[in-house]
DNA sequence: CACGGATCCGGACCGTGGTCCGTTTAGTAG
DNA sequence: CTACTAAACGGACCACGGTCCGGATCCGTG
């Protein structure tokens, strides 16, 4: 149970108060089993805070708002999938080709969507999604991975509308209410990047 | 300002009451002047009921929610729309091929947001989205049109991706936070439709 | 017109996310 | 050990979306 999680933390602050970092991670410890249990959506903010022995207003001074928890919670997950993209094996990490790259990275963020698509749901509900750090990492990702498979496409519109793809909402209504398996969302998000790229050396059919 | 709109009234219902189709107006007059004036985000239901001299039960016994009520305030155009795609002039309407179609449908819909962004955004807020009439609409248009431009593809799935390009909240985001201009946009989606679908003749390139 | 029941009204009420501020405590200097 | 300050605590508080139900209103019937 590593709670020494501090990803935003760059510039050199005057360092955090004993009982600060304790109620920081009661606060994570608490949040994780509920959420784990009944799932994120039947989790009010009140219960974490209770069963963390915390008070609300300690609570929202440490998070911010409960997406901000969701992605607290999740963290340890996105940074393992970063440090996976930019020193992991391929196809995810450097060494295949830009579109091989992409699909790979979908095919995580499906494969993550799928073990904790609630959690997702709750870290990117009410629109906190754009601006959160971790979508600005995956759109500078695949930004760069467009460029470079094809420099003359508008990348940086297509990250954004790939990533639309990719959200936990759509996620969710599509295998739940649609009842797609994640096999066909899989290839379906194959397709759509192939789709994006020019054909890469001879285009067959 | 009309305000007989009763769109989802298949069954033939037992007749609206005097008073109630008199509060369905008051209240529709109301937000729709209030969502126009600050902004559907900056007014609250407990507003519109006043401005409407209706008590806040009354309001959410017609509307349901918040979402529902944006809807009916949009519901209006959302008809103009759908009347277009099925009667409407091509490209628009029928008589196109598929994938000129899809783009004007696309393009329709950047041009309702870019009027009513923020208005389509509490209507499709909170995942209330999927499984609202005019979704399911958009949807069956895109399957259809994605299904005879290439019958191999996996419409169903297209439809869905193709229309999270198109929701308010990314659109709202790439406009005002990212600073695409709409002609971008219209642009980005043209090249996403032309990717989704087989090269229509001969590939040129 | 008088009646009766179905329909509707409206504001008190609830749960929740988020804020505020008086009080407590950790850390430090003497 | 004491004194002091900045930081953190925590629960009362607020706004808002949404629900409930006792009482008022409409409208068909005789």
């Amino acid at each position: 149970m590593d709670a020494n999680i501090e990803l935003p933390q760059i510039a050199a602050e005057p360092a955090e108060r004993a009982d600060a970092a304790r109620n920081r991670a009661r606060i994570l410890a608490a949040a994780e089993r509920l959420f784990a249990e009944r799932g994120a959506g039947c989790v009010s903010m009140e219960e974490v805070a209770e069963h963390a022995h915390v008070g609300k207003g300690t609570l929202f001074r440490r998070f911010g708002s409960r997406a901000a928890l969701a992605q607290a919670v999740l963290s340890e997950r996105e940074r393992a999938l970063q440090e996976s993209l930019i020193r992991g094996e391929p196809p995810l990490g450097p060494g295949a080709p830009p579109c091989e790259r992409l699909i790979a990275f979908g095919e995580s963020i499906l494969d993550l969507l799928a073990g904790h698509g609630e959690l997702l749901l709750a870290a990117e509900g009410g629109s906190a999604r754009y601006g959160s750090p971790p979508y600005g990492v995956h759109r500078l990702h695949l930004t760069l991975l467009l460029r470079e498979a094809d420099p003359t496409c508008d990348a940086e519109y297509l990250a954004e509308a790939l990533l639309a793809c990719l959200g936990a909402d759509l996620f969710l209504y599509m295998r739940d209410a649609r009842e797609m398996p994640l096999e066909r969302l899989k290839a379906g998000w194959r397709e759509l990047v192939r789709g994006s790229l020019p054909a890469p050396v001879g285009s067959p059919s």
